[in-house]
DNA sequence: GACGGATAAATTGTCAGACATTTAAATGTA
DNA sequence: TACATTTAAATGTCTGACAATTTATCCGTC
């Protein structure tokens, strides 16, 4: 573990990055236990503050987790599924909405990845999955719903058609981008007025995919991305109209 | 800004974790200048040393920054795509690296996003993308080059090609998965033989993306997976065996 | 010998205060 | 006005201490 040179940065950040790229090289492999801080501080010749804000840093990205008490310590944290979910999703989400991103450019990422699942969710759906789309179906037809539970029904539909490719890679990488994209749906689908179209494109997606029919499923799901785009169009217009 | 209750978690984590909500939800905007260290610890009512290592872990994930000096202090970050490009692939590879995850199934979920590009890639290719993924086959077929250099030339080939499709959102969520994927990908173009059909399907790609044929490029980008996939069960095989 | 509770040790969490460093504005001077 | 100096505000770092927590050990009792 290599030591620091007259660099001009931030001790702190240093050594958390010669820690990073230390686990990430898998020299500290998983569940493996750091040197205490008092160790560290010596090693780098730093105050135990600094190494301790390095040590923040670490865990903030989840790469260690820490227990207080005699053999203590922190430890090489093994990255969950779920862990790597929230990482993503609070990137993506600020990505989006810092960066002043169309709506188009958005949507069309957005279906396109998901029409990267079609083909193996048509080939691999479980009754398991089915049975999630068909209950979110349900639910997103009831008359009393309201405009948030609509949206969090519409996140879980398009997640559990994720999840059918059967892929948990896939799943990461695509749920975290769904979800960070349903802020910039949302908006859209507030007006009961499309409910009803956008229930029908999820009932013959769901359907598609229960006869092992991709095309079908893409075809849905490309007009799915036509009516949003469509609808968006339109809020952007109205917003413009009423702003002007 | 709400206060922190009785909770047992730390107090720095918690600090973080109600200045990254005011951040999300837009309350804090972006190049907006955060309370002095001192006026936070003071108004949460801890040590300035708790309130700093509460900023490291906002600086951790890209949500602020922080200057020295008069007029310094922290900033809300905008998160640029590079930024958040670094943060995915990060995330991803250990991800990867730390659940065992299949070769088989890393291969599926990366060649699934790929061919999800190429519809628009066929749309929209430019001369420069297209010329920067000759350039990347050419080097490719170079005789004396490095298992590294190939395999990096690698990574910039799929990255121009996720870039052809001319979305940046997609660009982000696909370099980053593919950068990710690279280290399991690697061990299995460290051999001579597989070189040329890779610069073959490499280029019947790009030919096709040239051509605006979409289906081409799918059915290029299909068997080049299959071809990966053999190499790969072949490499472990071989391992079992060297190692039974 | 086995069990249970007090004790000790190690480690992280937190605090207080101080000094060093950096940066930009304010001030003073030619 | 232009330039150098001073000043103030903020982060970066250090020292030392104490609190809280957790495990292992020791010791007495049954």
């Amino acid at each position: 573990m290599k030591i620091d040179p007259d660099n001009k940065a931030d001790l702190s950040a240093q050594i958390a990055a010669a820690l990073r790229e230390e686990i990430v090289a898998g020299r500290l492999i998983v569940d493996e236990r750091l040197p205490s801080e008092a160790e560290l501080a010596d090693h780098f010749e730093v105050s135990r503050p600094t190494v301790r804000e390095a040590l923040k840093r670490l865990a903030a990205q989840s790469l260690i987790r820490t227990a207080r008490g005699a053999f203590g310590g922190a430890f090489v944290n093994r990255l969950s599924y779920r862990e790597a979910y929230g990482q993503q999703i609070t990137t993506s989400t600020l990505l989006l909405s810092m960066n002043a991103i169309s709506f188009d450019v958005a949507c069309e990422a957005r279906f396109a990845l998901e029409r990267a699942c079609t083909p193996l969710a048509a080939l691999r759906r479980t009754p398991d999955t089915l049975a999630t789309m068909r209950a979110e179906i349900h639910r997103q037809g009831q008359p009393g719903l309201t405009d948030e539970a609509f949206c969090a029904s519409d996140v879980a539909f398009h997640r559990a058609l994720v999840d059918s490719a059967g892929n948990p890679v896939l799943s990461y990488q695509l749920a975290g981008a769904v979800e960070a994209m349903q802020p910039l749906m949302n908006m859209i689908t507030f007006t009961a007025r499309s409910r009803e179209a956008i229930v029908g494109f999820h009932t013959r997606i769901a359907d598609a995919l229960e006869r092992h029919e991709d095309g079908a499923a893409q075809a849905a799901l490309s007009e799915l991305e036509a009516y949003t785009l469509t609808l968006g169009r339109d809020v952007m217009a109205a917003r413009a109209v009423a702003k002007g």
